[in-house]
DNA sequence: ACCGGATTTCAACGAGCGTTGAATGTTAGT
DNA sequence: ACTAACATTCAACGCTCGTTGAAATCCGGT
C-alpha cells in the first residue's frame, strides 16, 4: 500500500478523465472569451458534465482557471529549458548565437503546436491575453515564467557581452509582446495583408521571428550613447 | 438656424459632460477588467450617474464600448499621420530612415501620454487587450487602424526597397505585439528586472523601441534565402 | 453479496446582470 | 409664465451568475 489516505487511488482513472474534459473545455472557452466572458455553466455544458462537478473537482472558478494554466506551463518550461540546454551543449568553447538562443525560446512553441495543435493553440491564446492584462498580467507571467526567462536572459548576456541589463530586459519585453501576439493567431495579419500572410503559417513565423528579434537584441547591445 | 432637426443643439453642453463622464469611467474599467469583467452598474457608479442613463446616451453596453474606442482612435490616427508626413516632408530627395518612420508610429503615443497620462494609458491598455483577443482582435484592429498602418507600411517599403511584402507584414506584426504590450504598462518588466526597468519609463522606451524594431525590419529585408 | 467511500446528479440560494418604461426634474424658446 | 423637448431618476422585468447541500449512483475491497 503505497498510496496516502488523503490522496486515494483513482477509481479506474475516470476521475482524471472527467477532470481533463473540464480542463479542456475551460481552456478553449477561456482562450476565446476570457475569464469573465465565460460562465461555469457554459464550461460544464461543453464538457458534458453537471455544473456542480466543477466544484467537486476544483474549489472555485478561479481555481479552475489556475489549474488550466498550471497544467501546461510545466511542460512548456521543460521543453524550452531542454531546447536551451541542447543549444548550449553544442557550444562548449564559444557562446551560442542570439538566433540560436531565441530559437530555443520560440521553436518549442511551434513543435508543440505541430504535435497537438488545438490544445496548445488555445493555451497560447490564453497566455497572450494574460500577458497583456494590466490587472494580473505582470503578476501571473512573473509567477509562471520568470525563472525560465531569467535563465534565457543569462544565456543572452553571454552571447551579447556588451549589452547592459537594462537593454536586455527591454529587448526581452519587446520579444515577449511580439511572441505572444504572433502565437495568439488573431487573424489580424491575415486581414492587414489581404491574405498574403496567414496567422497559422508556422513556417513563415519560424523563418522570420528569430531573425527579427535577434537583430533587435544586437541593435540595442551595440548602441552606444 | 443652422442646426438640423434631428441633431438639436446641446442643452448647455451638459449632456456632453455626462456623456464624457460615462465614457471616461467605462474606458478605465474596461481597460482594467475587460468588457465582460465590468457591469454597466459599476461603470455608472464610477461615473456618478444612474444606471439607465447609460442606455439613454448609448444604445447598449456594446455600443458604449464602441464609443469608448472610437472617441480616441481618430485623434490617434491623425497625430500619427501628421508625424509621418512631417518626417516625409524632411526628405524630398531621399527616403526617411526606418527609425524615423517607426518613430513617427511610436512617438505620438509617448506624446499623448505626456499630455493626458491616465486617459491615454487606459486607452492603450484597452488596445493591447483587443489586439491580443482571438475572437474580435483581428477584426477590430483592422477596422480601427488598417488604413493608417497600410500608409506606414508603404513608407517603410520605400525605406526598405529590398523587402518583400510578406516580410514587411510580418515585421509590422512583430512591431504591433511589442508596441501594444509595452504601452499596456502591465508591470511585467518591473518584476522581471527586479525594478531595474519600469513599465512607465517612457524615456527608456523611446530610446530603445525604434532602434530594436528598425533593426528587425532591416534584418528581414536583408535576409536572402 | 454487500459495504463504504468516491463520484455524479438534482434542486435550489441569493446576488447581480443588461435592459426598459414610466415618472420626474430641468431648461430653451416663445 | 407656459410649454415642449430634453435630461435624469425610480422601480422593476426576466435571466444568468457562482456556489452549495443533500440525494442518488457507481464501484473496488472484502
Amino acid at each position: 500500500m503505497n498510496e496516502r489516505k488523503d490522496r486515494p487511488m483513482q477509481k479506474s482513472a475516470q476521475k482524471q478523465q472527467t477532470r481533463d474534459r473540464i480542463l479542456n473545455a475551460a481552456e478553449e472557452l477561456f482562450a476565446q472569451r476570457g475569464y469573465e466572458g465565460v460562465s461555469v455553466r457554459q464550461i460544464m455544458s461543453q464538457a458534458g458534465a453537471d455544473v456542480s462537478l466543477a466544484y467537486y473537482h476544483f474549489k472555485s472558478k478561479k481555481d479552475l482557471f489556475d489549474q488550466v494554466m498550471l497544467r501546461r506551463v510545466e511542460t512548456l518550461n521543460d521543453v524550452r529549458l531542454a531546447a536551451l540546454e541542447s543549444v548550449e551543449s553544442r557550444h562548449v568553447d564559444d557562446a551560442p548565437t542570439v538566433e540560436e538562443i531565441i530559437g530555443a525560446f520560440t521553436n518549442p512553441l511551434i513543435d508543440l503546436l505541430a504535435s497537438d495543435h488545438d490544445e496548445w493553440k488555445h493555451y497560447f491564446q490564453l497566455i497572450a491575453q494574460i500577458n497583456n492584462n494590466p490587472e494580473w498580467g505582470g503578476e501571473l507571467m512573473t509567477r509562471y515564467f520568470d525563472p525560465l526567462v531569467r535563465r534565457f536572459i543569462e544565456a543572452l548576456k553571454k552571447a551579447l557581452p556588451d549589452s547592459s541589463d537594462e537593454d536586455l530586459f527591454w529587448s526581452y519585453h519587446f520579444l515577449s509582446g511580439a511572441l505572444t501576439l504572433t502565437f495568439a493567431e488573431t487573424g489580424r495579419i491575415d486581414n492587414l495583408s489581404s491574405g498574403i500572410c496567414r496567422s497559422s503559417d508556422m513556417q513563415a513565423i519560424n523563418e522570420r521571428m528569430p531573425v527579427f528579434l535577434a537583430a533587435g537584441f544586437r541593435a540595442l547591445a551595440g548602441q552606444k550613447d
